[in-house]
DNA sequence: AATTTATATTGACCACGGTCATTTTTATTG
DNA sequence: CAATAAAAATGACCGTGGTCAATATAAATT
């Protein structure tokens, strides 16, 4: 028969969670060791991938909570109304997921739910950015032609592919946001 | 000093690369391993790092020699004059980015230059997927109030959009192709 | 031909994520 | 309070990518 979870549990994971999050706090996502955060713990091995199915797992939890918290953040702002300030908004958010290559590449494997009822904190976050900015933009002055959350889509994908030219050599010159407001200008604002 | 390259050199990287392309053959690459590769040319692994910077390198010389035989082939095409004929010129290059989840991940991650002039086999091949789309729509009847470059740019960005809702369960449904004709004529196709 | 130097190859070894049979702890039952 | 059953934790072990000092081979020099 099933039981209910024991307090232990609950423990060891808050304080392998409470470790890992240490870690990247003084050496980025990227260093972080398995073996750290168990010796970290003063747990064995084993007991880590008890507690997460392997270590992405424990990073989609880590890099989803820094997500959801800027979320929280810019639904809590006041709603932007032009381009620009909706740029701004998103700011805190976008400066995250750039933040590392490694969490870039991370939020991009799974920014999409694997199965369906099984959608992971990540992919919850970009759900929510993206209704989110739906709701931004039906309160705003951008083109009527076609849905809000096409729009919406569209302003995900131009974020990502502005973000990806971030990344690299060649095009790192231009800065990010302005390069994204150039996007956004073209995608969003109706022909005068 | 320098001396010239050893043909025993090109004979075993070319192997390397044979045995490498056989068993993606067989296996996908996704479950290449080095270690098959490097008892199939009948070499020590040591030599396969000798060749390869690491298994990524490998892999990108693979995937972007696919890249590049499918570029070829729409650059030999007759252009494109529409939205649907668009998509379909592109249809065998995105076919194959999308074949494999592993591949997808991949070329994004390589997507772009790391460093200026080492661009790679992965980076060279969307920097020409970008010029050759460019091409077709500076000939084509889309929207004039913004550059063909900047045009191309947002083929891109929601090319990869539609593919990553390609691997998500929730946003399976919906073709991809269908899709990526939806954003594309929001995108590109002059208002009325 | 013998010596030297640059290049290519080798394979034992390491790092690190992940597994699983065994043991320990906790809760339940008679 | 045993005896028992379920849940949690353990750590030796494995798979696989990657390293490097040592060795072998090829070309250049005397």
């Amino acid at each position: 028969m099933t039981r209910p979870v024991q307090e232990r549990t609950l423990k060891t994971r808050a304080r392998l969670i409470e470790v890992a999050q240490a870690l990247v706090a003084s050496g980025g996502y990227e260093a972080l060791r398995v073996e750290d955060v168990v010796s970290g713990a003063g747990v064995a091995k084993g007991t880590f991938f008890a507690h997460f199915k392997d270590k992405d797992a424990l990073m989609e939890r880590l890099v989803g909570a820094e997500l959801a918290d800027r979320l929280d953040r810019a639904e809590a702002s006041e709603p932007p109304v032009s381009v620009e300030t909706l740029i701004a908004a998103l700011r805190p958010f976008h400066r995250f997921m750039t933040s590392e290559r490694y969490v870039f590449d991370l939020i991009l494997r799974y920014s999409g739910a694997a199965a369906i009822a099984e959608i992971g904190p990540i992919a919850q976050c970009l759900q929510r950015y993206s209704v989110l900015v739906a709701g931004w933009i039906e309160t705003g002055a951008y083109r009527r032609d076609i849905s809000a959350d096409l729009l919406a889509e569209g302003v995900q994908a131009f974020s990502v592919q502005a973000m990806s030219l971030q990344f690299c050599a060649l095009h790192r010159a231009q800065d990010f946001e302005e390069r994204l407001a150039l996007y956004l200008d073209a995608w969003m604002v109706p022909a005068a």
